[in-house]
DNA sequence: GGCGCTGTTGGACAAGCGCACAATAGCCTT
DNA sequence: AAGGCTATTGTGCGCTTGTCCAACAGCGCC
């Protein structure tokens, strides 16, 4: 019933997705749900979005992007690439809350089926990959990593990072998120031929 | 219409769900489809199975199940544990089709929602750790391989394999399935301290 | 202050879903 | 040959989904 501008309302309709995302995971999100969330009438939600894959993907796209930039500017804070990195995983434990790597899981099947997800979550993942490349790349200029393809040193540590994150939250192993930061952590080092424990974040909440 | 015995229908059903589940993925898979690729009626289904959730089930664990097997098998063809190991990359080229792993995609996903779907994937997923553990584990006391920790090792390489070919299937990334293989050799040669090239097995088809 | 534009409503709609159930048809036993 | 048991059928119920659309309401402009 209130009014509100078309930005706002674009914006209210995106985080009440978000929401019921988080809640029952995106393939079971309905346009109800969001609508019901909202307090407003389903009908309203497609004055704003042509279809429901566009309205996943943008909530999926706030979502990721947050966490996305959240990492890239707390990283400019460091001093070193190497600290940089450091804080790349040390974010990265806040970043991922179960609920995180869920929606990225969600997303991953989800491509399959619909083109927006598939075309956001692709977008994303090359985002997430090139922000480790670009600080690999600025580490080895620097003379204090030695890799012989960032690029795939990048790959290959995003990949880890998620294969651990996988077997984390789709079943409950005995991998905990410290465990998988952990590991991780111990990768990164030996790949990039750091000391052992120069990426040390303590994974403490 | 023609009589089976109720082992060689619940075995056709099986293989039928599998058909269609590979061709259109877990999450879009209905009873319909699965009778209709039969060529017999959809109440049938419902004799055999309690339920959709326990039908996918059944069916991603024939799938999941015969390539461990394979796997497994082919495995103890090898000579020595690093014989076998080279053979457990060379054979997971060809158990991981494109359709194979997007398999175990929607596995992971719909893991949220069906129960049945969480269990089995999650039984599967431990016992392909177990191979690679009980692998390496003997490597070491063979003192062919250097390694603290098997278990975790077994993790971590199963979770770089997951998490590259992740990249590969759900979006198209420069990613193929040969630079998989080759980045988690180079991983475990790495892990297990094996000299470079000792797991190296030519991914041509 | 009336008017028109547009955000908003709420229900209709067709399609599709899992599942259940009475009726049918085929095989085995006696 | 008859009877009974069960695999199999076909249909239909109840529900949910995404999408659409005619009616309504509130805001800004002449």
């Amino acid at each position: 019933m209130p009014r509100m501008t078309p930005a706002e309302r674009r914006e209210a309709i995106i985080e009440a997705a978000l929401r019921v995302m988080v809640g029952k995971g995106m393939a079971a999100t309905t346009v109800r749900d969001v609508a019901h969330d909202m307090g407003t009438s389903s009908g309203l939600i497609h004055h704003y979005f042509e279809s429901m894959d566009d309205l996943l993907a943008a909530a999926f796209d706030r979502a990721a992007g947050r966490d996305l930039d959240a990492t890239r500017t707390t990283m400019t804070r460091g001093a070193g690439p190497v600290e940089q990195l450091s804080i790349f995983f040390a974010t990265y434990v806040r970043a991922e809350q179960d609920w995180a790597f869920q929606l990225w899981l969600d997303a991953w099947a989800e491509a399959a089926r619909r083109p927006a997800v598939r075309e956001t979550s692709q977008r994303l993942n090359v985002a997430w990959q090139q922000l480790l490349a670009e600080t690999i790349r600025a580490g080895v200029e620097h003379g204090v990593m030695a890799c012989g393809d960032p690029e795939a040193a990048a790959w290959c540590i995003l990949s880890l990072l998620d294969g651990l994150a996988l077997q984390a939250v789709a079943h409950r192993l005995p991998l905990d998120r410290r465990v998988v930061i952990t590991w991780s952590v111990a990768y990164a080092e030996a790949e990039l031929s750091l000391p052992s424990g120069s990426l040390g974040c303590d994974a403490r909440q």
